[in-house]
DNA sequence: CAACATGATTGAAACGTTTCAATCAGATGT
DNA sequence: ACATCTGATTGAAACGTTTCAATCATGTTG
């Protein structure tokens, strides 16, 4: 029975209530030999404070939310992984949501923590609207886009330029000398996806290319295989020298249909270029070279980012973006 | 501000607090005018229940506690997505402590959760002194072992055979005609990677065979490459036949290097077997064969076992033990 | 020695629910 | 018209803390 509390331990030491919080908290000044009697008494009893009590008075949870879209992509598997740590260093505890894309679990999520009255709330948001969001944050609660732009909605947020990261991409692969670059990916409904592609794009006119893009349904490593399945299977006049894939998953398959189903040599036929450096991205036959993205930093700088503009209390926003880097490996030609 | 109670609900619709909180639980029949009005009133001014209070009150607190090994081994990511789509389903809030394999921290986010009065616990234990999670489970927290044994402790738990496992791969490989397994994989303080060494060491003895064993610091690929670089530097001779690798990501590090460092075929010189079955593990160059463990179901059960001994009130203890599954791919020779 | 500062301790009021016995208003049966 | 029953509503206590003003000892100062 964990049904001992405070008034118990008080009784136990000869004590009053009030002091025992004190103790337990180091609120206030407690003479030592008091606290020792107390102490005692707490190890005896076997008392443990009870946090509902405890949040119910003082008005606050000690504890955020995190609603993510899969958490057994790698890269959020990554993003919480951060936010954990944060929140650990932080003395918080970190609730984790998974709403698989799916707005109405998304919802489910954030009724949850709204119940919880949790300190904040670190959202990567699956539809389009984010006003309820805004109405959220509006009300108090602090909210923290997470790998999701703000753009017009009063919210903060902490992201990844996926428009520099499709430059970075294309810089890559036309400094080795390639002059048939395409895009491998989708579907461009998800931001990240379109933007990846739309800066690639950009940097490719830029050197008087064309991007083709050969559209998948969706990021995983099936999709890349069965995309590389056709395109190894072009006439080679008309086959890419280079493909950017919109993730490692897909680049992963890719490269092994290149393998399978071809003689093509990585990089000097075809190169390989993926996205997010996760921990499989190195270890693949043909090392991925790959524009990594801080993870795992994302997740803690927006849990600081949170807490920062909580304890700041001016209710300005901040729009946080990262700059993702290329990992050049033995995929692609050396520049 | 979320600072709205019942108390202004209930004077905003002419109502009595009483009243307010039977209709949002549905705990007794309301009139259906006076149930509208009510709704009328939450929605107008916003109104969020307060878990706190209700936690208090109702002295439960609808929470599972998870801690695992380690959130970024796809195996606990998996067990933590099983037990969290079981929770949703019952309503509850799943909190998950990564432990990192660090007594301390575990023992961290056992205070956090007792003060959270969770329903229940679920924990794979980084040490091998259970008596703490024991004496939580008899003061009333129910308590589950997850991928770990029960073994003498008063405590419940779900695990997946490892000695049946060992055997089983063991099985695969001797059918397949190979006379010289080895096992690769450590460290063997590991319970799991002990209990599959010695269920396979068992079946080839049983076999007549000898089971040589190559230890590897710790369970990633990379330790699997460098031990697969040390094994196909080995004289034909005293090369094995067939490795058994204590999970799946020594086995792909293992591929990679007899792909890179060698021209053996696999699996006709040399055939592969891992442990897991992973994601990634069929996207192989080689399709993976593995010995598969039901991760996700491992959790879902852990948690659904759990709320039937919490129902039950009867105070007994289960062992459930799931057998794992061989899953036959390309790696090793068809039998 | 009185007055006072200092530090430790106490008591009681809140926090926002749930829960249950008690009340109330109608409807039903006689 | 009276008693009875039913279903809807209410009021207040309780849950275990925190917090703050108030009290209580002690020692210190004029």
């Amino acid at each position: 029975m964990a049904k001992v509390s405070m008034r118990e331990v008080a009784d136990r030491a000869g004590v009053s209530v009030g002091t025992v919080s004190h103790v337990v908290n180091g609120s206030s000044k407690v003479a030592e030999a008091t606290a020792a009697k107390v102490n005692a008494a707490i190890e005896e009893l076997g008392f443990v404070r009870n946090a509902a009590a405890r949040q119910l008075r003082s008005g606050h949870s000690s504890s955020l939310g995190l609603v993510v879209l899969d958490t057994s992509n790698p890269f959020f598997a990554s993003v919480a992984h951060g936010a954990r740590q944060a929140c650990d260093e932080a003395g918080l505890a970190l609730l984790i949501g998974d709403s698989g894309t799916d707005e109405q679990r998304e919802g489910k999520y954030l009724d949850l923590f709204a119940e919880q009255r949790v300190n904040g709330l670190l959202v990567t948001p699956t539809g389009s609207d984010l006003s309820r969001l805004e109405s959220i944050a509006a009300r108090g609660t602090p909210v923290m886009l997470v790998d999701r732009d703000s753009n017009g909605y009063a919210l903060s947020s902490v992201t990844v330029d996926n428009i520099a990261g499709g430059r970075m991409a294309l810089d890559h692969i036309i400094a080795g000398g390639c002059r048939r670059p395409a895009f491998i990916g989708g579907p461009q409904s998800l931001p990240q996806v379109a933007d990846r592609l739309a800066g690639a794009t950009e940097r490719a006119l830029e050197a008087g290319l064309e991007l083709p893009v050969h559209s998948t349904p969706e990021l995983t490593i099936l999709a890349g295989r069965d995309a590389g399945e056709k395109v190894v299977g072009l006439p080679a006049d008309q086959r890419p020298d280079a493909v950017f894939c919109a993730n490692d998953l897909l680049a992963v398959g890719f490269m092994q249909a290149v393998i399978m189903f071809s003689d093509l040599s990585i990089p000097d036929d075809i190169a390989i270029l993926g996205y997010d450096d996760i921990d499989y991205a190195f270890s693949t036959i043909v090392p991925m070279t790959s524009v990594r993205q801080p993870a795992a930093l994302l997740g803690r700088t927006a849990v600081e980012t949170l807490l920062q503009e909580n304890a700041s209390a001016s209710d300005a926003h901040h729009d946080r973006r990262f700059t993702p880097e290329l990992v050049v490996r033995g995929s692609t030609r050396p520049v």
